[in-house]
DNA sequence: TTTTTTTTTTAGACTAATCTAAAAATATAC
DNA sequence: GTATATTTTTAGATTAGTCTAAAAAAAAAA
């Protein structure tokens, strides 16, 4: 149905327009996908014949429902394919990323709706990220980043952003996991790094650190 | 390192090497992989370069040792992920070839080591055919066809042909799998066919059947 | 041994995905 | 509101893998 460059965009396609209501424009998607900007208008010529996207000239895309279920159904896939990583063959959550990229292209339903029964139906990803259901359903809870809380705060952290290998590596250091206890116990008006409180461990974390970790909101 | 069609291509010729120690033809190259035999010329020429064959114009192609170790790779990959679906995700033998097909190709030694831990170093797939292991090494057992058995032979099935999913189908029912117990009751002059003992069950099979239970030698 | 058949290779063309360079459209600046 | 800068698209070329049709080589038959 898809080829495997197909899928990329669409997955591209579909992050990037996640939050913004605004069309994808071509350099963005270019950026994202570490092509250049003809590359991707040939692309999207394709994608929109296969009405995944609607296109209009120098106005950039819009995912379409079928899109949208598509690329859905590739996360479903990666975010199921990083609960088995970690959950059953025991990789740290920085390294599940590269392979899940590779595994999300495996075009098997079945495969997938038993790897999703031997997991446990999980809703979640290592990272907190929530995993499609087999409708392509998704639970979006608003969620906030650690800077934005307010001293006393307590609550859990119900995910991290999982864009850098470094950063989870610290973060899993630190005890950073979804589903752990979190407070804020200090704020540092200068460079805007915190005093926090994981499970019973007090810790400084920077700025950059603390907008990558998030609760639920 | 090898693209997609690529190690295709090298596990089919590791394959049709396999026994013969001839070369491989290019008109078996093409019927194997179900394409041309003028897109097999000029693929061959692409992986002689890469030094996993050796050709000849006209004379066919050998593998040579990088190349035999690839394809020993790809098939460890295929025959693991194999176990996995039918013992971890309760995939039945006859549903696992075109998945594997596809898993064989995920590009990830630390994937496969732990894949291997996790099923506790399977040392033959649920068809029974022997696993490498990480170094490449397979051990080949000299295996007979049950066709070929003396009436009043007793032993153990040790595999059988995955070539096709409707004969494995078949095989499921009569209950013949690597592991069980055969005995051989009888044998028809007029059709070839036979009766044997699978487990404690009778059944009748026919000669096509019984040329795909394999028994060690 | 010469002829015929079969197999294999070459030549040239096609599709998917990419690129560079140039042209066209849109956005920004003065 | 015209000029400049930026973004996007088109044009034409490239690589991987495939194809058909024709040429060349090897094998089989007469």
């Amino acid at each position: 149905m898809f080829s495997l460059t197909e899928e990329n965009y669409l997955k591209a396609i579909y992050h990037l327009s996640e939050g913004g209501s605004k069309a994808v424009l071509t350099n963005a998607l270019a950026e994202a996908m570490s092509t250049k900007a003809a590359s991707v208008t040939d692309m999207i010529k394709k994608l929109s014949t296969k009405e995944v996207i609607t296109y209009e000239k120098y106005y950039g895309v819009n995912i379409t429902s079928k899109g949208k279920s598509e690329a859905l159904m590739i996360i479903r896939k990666h975010r199921l394919w990083e609960t088995f990583l970690v959950d059953k063959l025991g990789f740290s959550w920085d390294e599940v990323h590269e392979v899940a990229e590779q595994l999300e292209h495996i075009n098997s339903p079945r495969l997938i709706e038993k790897l999703d029964e031997f997991l446990g139906y999980p809703k979640v990803d290592p990272h907190g990220d929530p995993i499609p259901d087999n409708k392509g359903k998704i639970k979006v809870q608003p969620l906030i980043p650690v800077d934005q809380l307010q001293v006393g705060f307590q609550g859990k952290i119900a995910a991290v952003k999982d864009s850098d290998s470094n950063l989870l590596k610290y973060l899993d250091k630190i005890g950073a996991r979804p589903g752990t206890k979190i407070k804020i116990l200090g704020k540092e008006e200068y460079d805007e790094s915190m005093e926090i409180l994981i499970e019973d461990h007090r810790v400084f974390i920077s700025k950059v650190v603390s907008q990558n970790i998030l609760v639920v909101g």
